[in-house]
DNA sequence: CTCAAGATGTGAATATTTTAACAAGAGGTG
DNA sequence: CACCTCTTGTTAAAATATTCACATCTTGAG
């Protein structure tokens, strides 16, 4: 295996590594204990050379003419993901999508854990969701520090949008998932990543639309 | 412009169309008449080059020297994304995240509507949410036919993912937005598209990580 | 131990996407 | 009208990503 100093992981394969790594852990649930490139792309629906070329840029992790060891893929892609360490995370906006998020919780992802909750609204302010106490935003600089809250979650309107992500990025955050869909101006170093429902839903029924039934527009692969 | 007919529209130019028109329809409101690739560019944070090679797909969109016509582009990325057409949309699964999405119901997109409810826990039937009733599974496939639906959007425990999906396909539904992350098993005609939360979130802290503070990975580019 | 079957890891080919760079054309000014 | 400025559309290059196909290795059976 390659140092770590030397490895660029390409995009692509970086987007999959959860993928993987949950459908691992649901085979390990059942009592896998090996799995061949093939068998692992018929479930998770990623041609089979993809997933051997994505590992290979782990090192060898299988065997030729056996396949991978569930568990020792897992403990590998733990450790990219650095699963071990419970992520710490925020959600600014306790509306209807922000509700709907803490009371799920990334349930079964034991590392993830949105652990404070902030809102303008004051009568938002006290009410406890699944637990987490709903916060003044005038708090969140002081609580971050104190809970070693690493990222952030934002489900404001888009017309907060900026104004709240400035707040987060004040507060010392660096990674932040934006479900308002407006582009919001952050620095360099800090790493948004934008949720945007109405996107994807357009983006689908446009390919729906052209690709299958009304053949206006052909599309070179799918996603 | 060439003929429709021999358009083909890469992947990654059709996933950001929807991102083109929303911000078209915002600078349209703003009173803004025309644009150049650069400034929308800053806009968007898509590079002008992406844009302008984009915009090309679909015809001479633009004037040297002087940039794009607003409401012209509208008209042209209106016509690509077919927003004239109402798209009716089904929710199956009334639950947290359902409600969320039937709370907000793309209230941007005026062509965009959740206009059915289901659900399979009796306690959700009847209920009435942001005015669509929740109705019994047993009542979709008539009610997809009547209603005219064309979409649905399945917000499911990953457990019962599957036979909801294959429910949704039975009533003759051929775009299918799924929150469950499992991947599941569609004929070839329907499309599917996943939106996985835990996924995004993972990636995101990922490239955080190992991008910014530790050294210890690096990307190609980002997204 | 030998061998057939079967899977990996990877070079090489292909496909797709992004980016650079600029010729050609339009706009606006004097 | 002549000219200078600016921006498009596109050609070509570079960067990424996917896919093929097979030499090589491992297993497990006999
Ligand atoms: N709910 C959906 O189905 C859905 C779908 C697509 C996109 N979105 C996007 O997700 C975001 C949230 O949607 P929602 O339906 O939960 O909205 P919502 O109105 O229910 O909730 C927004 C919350 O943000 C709080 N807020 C407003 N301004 C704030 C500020 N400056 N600082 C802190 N908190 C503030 C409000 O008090 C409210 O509790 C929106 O940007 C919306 O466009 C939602
Ligand atoms: N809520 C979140 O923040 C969140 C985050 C990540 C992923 N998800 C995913 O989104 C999905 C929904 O999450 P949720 O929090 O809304 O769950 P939820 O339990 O609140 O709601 C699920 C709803 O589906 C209904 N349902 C169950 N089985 C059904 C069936 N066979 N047919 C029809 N309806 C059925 C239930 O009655 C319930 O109303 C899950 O797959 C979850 O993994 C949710």
């Amino acid at each position: 295996m390659k140092t770590e100093e030397e490895i660029k992981i390409p995009n692509a394969t970086a987007k999959r590594i959860p993928l993987y790594y949950r459908y691992l852990k649901t085979l390990q649930e059942s009592g896998v204990e090996r799995i061949k490139s093939k068998e692992f792309s018929q479930l998770i629906q990623v041609p089979s050379a993809t997933i051997r070329r994505d590992f290979s840029h782990f090192g060898e992790l299988g065997r030729s003419g056996y396949g991978y060891d569930v568990s020792y893929l897992i403990e590998v892609f733990s450790n990219i993901l650095n699963t071990k360490v419970e992520k710490r995370i925020a959600l600014v906006g306790a509306g209807n999508l922000g509700k709907a998020l803490l009371n799920n919780n990334f349930r079964r992802n034991e590392n993830l854990n949105i652990v404070c909750a902030f809102d303008a609204n004051p009568e938002m302010i006290g009410q406890k969701i699944n637990g987490v106490t709903v916060r003044p935003m005038s708090d969140m600089k002081e609580l971050v520090r104190k809970e070693g809250i690493t990222t952030a979650i934002s489900t404001v309107p888009s017309s907060h949008s900026q104004e709240v992500v400035d707040q987060i990025v004040d507060s010392g955050i660096t990674a932040i998932l934006n479900f308002a869909p407006g582009r919001v101006k952050v620095p360099e170093q800090v790493k948004i990543q934008y949720i945007d429902l109405t996107t994807e839903l357009q983006t689908l029924i446009y390919m729906d639309e052209n690709f299958t039934s009304r053949k206006h527009f052909n599309f070179s692969n799918q996603d």
